[in-house]
DNA sequence: CGGGGTATTGAAAAGGTTTTCAATTGTAAA
DNA sequence: TTTACAATTGAAAACCTTTTCAATACCCCG
């Protein structure tokens, strides 16, 4: 059934043998124009007997598709990435397009050969997940006319393209699961404050806060990059600045390491500290003690992706996508205060 | 420095400001015959002022090289090949080198389909991670004189092409490590031994024990599939058999699974059984306890394949390449028995 | 200065598809 | 039966590069 093709037939084969020209075998395949029913019927049972498909360098060449998507990722070390590229190929795959992959590596100059690279191999659409490029040179992009998906990122311009994570409502439901359980002292580790991501979750944060009749304490926020590292020291900074019962950590590395800190302080988790982490990754379940977090849809992120560009390839306008929605996983590190 | 490509010229623009013909364009692009040095020099310069490329498509037309490797994994979900993919990124960008990425999905007729893709993409050359295809279909590929790097697979007909883990120490080095400290009565849950690095790891195992004037006990190993479930139900297994106090996990997976099932049955690793895993994945560093085990050097063997298949491309001759070793990272997992 | 050879060079063909444009066929109306 | 159109179809050009083959330029020697 997937038999492969016959050594390497030419549309002129194909052409010859059905009796006809290879433009019309070039309608057929296309299901461009009119092709008489019963002489097109002809050309596909040839087509299909040899398990002909074109070319596709000389497709390429005229401009045409070439059924090739272009994905750019950060890294592939996390399996943060993976995920999403595995929600991605799933889609493609089902479709029949490949997958052109290209890794950022959280270098501007990288990313923007990423894009040149597509643009040079006239991939049919891009999915890009990039945060260090700046919004012109992926708008220069769009001027090519290949759709385009943004993961995790907003442009304006780009707007109902952009496939986003609601993080706000993240921020708000971790610190929610924390104000329900009890906690009045929150503490916030929060990511990068010029990704928006790390920002949201921010006002998430404090918004929840607000809403429970709690103003927002400056001291009780530091800011660090996404890793347990920076964790670890963020959270030895809070704890030098007061006492707080909870914790809500901008990522699970973020969580891991301040663990780490407040163990070493000699604090229990959750028993005197409760900590949740945010994105679900596969350690969250392992560690000890199991992370509460919220969790990250990444599969569906990917698949959402491709099948919005699938979409726009052909046409129809992007889908409407509602933000995905983070939910509230519960384990065992975090608990009511003084538990 | 990285400048985008004038518009879209071709060579023709090119030899027209040179002043010469497109085939000394051409020539002086690949470097094949003779240019007079002079004109080389100059078209050489015409062709970086304007940061010309050759068209992809038209090169490929031609069964050209096209610049573009594929790798086949069977999955990007599981960190371990996520950082395989990463390490060979790595080594092909930096000679410009492109990927054309597939996942297998542990299905041989995916793995096939993504081998005809291969093929009619005209990859320069493959990095092949898959275990459900038969041998005679990479046998095949082979045959469109496509250099190749099979990664933890061996197939004699390719062997010098074949880059693997040396299972068989990693086994040995794991079941050294626990008779070190001083135990004697060692349990192991292996892979599925249809698997090639399964049973290297059960041979390395009881090569250990042989060594150290134990006879290896039939009921002291199970087999299981390379998953939490499957580790903790073959622990279950075990605990049923007889006793033990140290086990070797074929995977960090296993040996998870294996942990719960101890503790459920109210044994503490590791004063009661120490367990020892394989690969050393991120969440091995963070589950509790810290988990014992043969570090998978994931980035390195990515890294390894992309160099073997640039060598094999510049006709060098595969690179001797000894069988990658595992090291044995020591965390909280282990200890001498009774302790 | 002529001859033989080598080193450079360019013209043209090839590679497989799509598309334009003109030609042909078929159909319906007169 | 003829005319006017629309529906099909095919020939040929175009896409861009590499490579073959023949031609030209250059060099050294006699």
């Amino acid at each position: 059934m997937n038999r492969p093709p016959d050594q390497d037939l030419t549309i002129l084969d194909i052409a010859r043998e059905a009796g006809v020209s290879p433009a019309t075998v070039s309608r057929v395949l296309n299901g461009t124009a009119g092709v008489r029913a019963d002489k097109a019927e002809r050309v596909r049972a040839v087509i299909a007997r040899h398990n002909y498909r074109p070319n596709p360098f000389a497709r390429g060449l005229l401009g045409q598709q070439t059924g090739v998507f272009g994905v750019l990722v950060p890294q592939l070390e996390d399996e943060f990435y993976g995920k999403i590229v595995t929600g991605v190929e799933r889609e493609l795959r089902r479709e029949g397009m490949h997958l052109l992959c290209s890794l950022g590596h959280d270098d501007p100059g990288e990313e923007a050969q990423a894009l040149e690279l597509f643009r040079e191999r006239q991939v049919d659409g891009l999915i890009l997940l990039a945060d260090q490029i700046d919004d012109a040179a992926i708008l220069r992009q769009m001027e090519q006319r290949v759709p385009l998906v943004l993961i995790n990122r907003l442009i304006p311009e780009l707007e109902p393209h952009c496939l986003r994570l609601d993080n706000v409502r993240g921020g708000y439901d971790a610190t929610r699961h924390l104000l329900d359980l009890g906690h009045r002292r929150i503490a916030h580790i929060a990511g990068p404050l010029e990704r928006p991501g790390a920002r949201e979750r921010l006002d998430g944060y404090r918004t929840a806060l607000r809403e429970a009749g709690l103003e927002p304490l400056e001291w009780l926020v530091v800011e660090s990059e996404f890793s347990e590292d920076g964790g670890y020291l963020a959270c030895k900074r809070l704890l030098g600045r007061g006492e707080f019962t909870a914790l809500f950590a901008g990522n699970d590395q973020l969580a891991l390491g301040a663990i780490a800190a407040l163990r070493e302080a000699g604090l229990e988790v959750p028993a005197t500290v409760s900590v949740i982490g945010f994105d679900d990754r596969t350690l969250a379940r392992f560690c000890f003690p199991a992370l509460t977090t919220l969790h990250y849809p990444m599969l569906e992120m990917g698949a959402r992706a491709a099948r919005h560009l699938l979409a726009l390839l052909r046409g129809e306008g992007p889908p409407a996508l509602s933000r995905l929605r983070p939910e509230l996983v519960v384990r065992s590190s975090t608990s009511a205060p003084g538990s």
